[in-house]
DNA sequence: CAAAATATGGAGATAATCTCCATATGTCAA
DNA sequence: TTGACATATGGAGATTATCTCCATATTTTG
């Protein structure tokens, strides 16, 4: 696997102004409207440039995605430096909750970008699966959590949170969801009649 | 609102033609590779009849799913009229994931072409929306399930489901979220120390 | 069985995407 | 420095997809 060379000065320079554009207009709920070729003027890059750097909107989308999960990743292994297990768990996917919160524009348009070819964002993702499996994992060595139920599941249950945006009482439905994966995690008294796993 | 006049006869069949085609086509996963005018001729129907039924590729979508929907949300009542309030919602959601599982290829085409205006969505499952509803209501009314997280939750949780087709252990992960969903549900033993919502 | 109403197909206008290359900019060795 | 080589740039124009329009066909109605 050839490791990709570096960049050269301006080109680095002008993917960091493609990107930093991407954000803010990504943000702002703007890109549907706009001409991919249009997009490139108004980060001050000519379309051939843009099109060198990120043949199609989603491969733009998924650069951006993939910082934005860094910092997500970066934020979880503080937690889980700094609080007991299951606390970082809770805290950690409340936070995410916050997050997108906070980015409503950025997660919405990532979230309708990436649904094609989503195996880009599978890729992208990679490092919030990681940091999220690592918490799970913790959390069920500390015993707080039961241990057949895998953290994908908690992966796909954040993937429904982030690509729902658009119903009306968002907030308060993702917070739901945080708080049912959470009471549903916690370990089960050991065998008490009813069971719930198929 | 004006009441819309019953179609042509001849409009009738090209349009269900256009649904059938549509079905086919979504089902084999192919609908993204084909222009939206060769789809038009795959279905024997010319360019202009396809775009007076239907304007968009998003608007023929959302026909498809509606049907779709309908049928999810006729089971819902089949079930919620001959089960125990708390078991039909179990076995109506494990359904669910039989039913998107059984259907995969439609199921990522309906998710990738609803991702954008996804209002269309909102629309077209509010049938869908509603059984859930009504399924949990029944559920909390028995006693069963807990009053403070709205069903909305639930219906995020399934959308996290369809829309996150295409990671490698989906069904594992699927039956995961809806195992935390359910136990997440049970009524919590009241007051005893440790709260989880926020 | 006309006449009115409705629907059809597909050629061509419109609009977006993407390629190509003459020119510019950066890098590096001497 | 500087010159030679490698790399990157912008944007005009080719390519491709989307959508509109209307002369013609089909259905319905009186």
């Amino acid at each position: 696997m050839p490791v990709d060379k570096p960049l050269r000065a301006d080109a680095q320079r002008k993917r960091e102004a493609l990107l930093a554009t991407a954000r803010e207009v990504f943000d702002a709920g703007d890109f549907f409207d706009l001409r991919f070729d249009d997009f490139a003027r108004l980060a001050g890059v000519g379309t051939g440039t843009l099109y060198r750097h990120f043949p199609t909107r989603e491969a733009l989308a998924e650069a951006v995605y993939r910082d934005e999960v860094a910092a997500l990743a970066a934020h979880a292994h503080r937690l889980r430096d700094t609080l007991p297990a299951a606390e970082a768990l809770a805290t950690f996917l409340r936070g995410v909750v916050d997050h997108i919160a906070a980015h409503q524009g950025l997660a919405r348009t990532l979230a309708t970008l990436m649904a094609d070819r989503s195996g880009a964002l599978a890729e992208g993702s990679r490092a919030l699966e990681d940091a999220v499996t690592d918490l799970v994992a913790a959390a069920v060595r500390d015993g707080a959590v039961r241990d057949d139920v895998d953290a994908g599941a908690v992966m796909m249950a954040l993937h429904g949170i982030g690509a729902a945006h658009d119903r009306p009482e968002w907030r308060t439905e993702a917070d739901g969801v945080i708080t049912l994966v959470l009471d549903g995690l916690r370990r089960r008294r050991p065998a008490r009649g009813q069971e719930s796993a198929r």
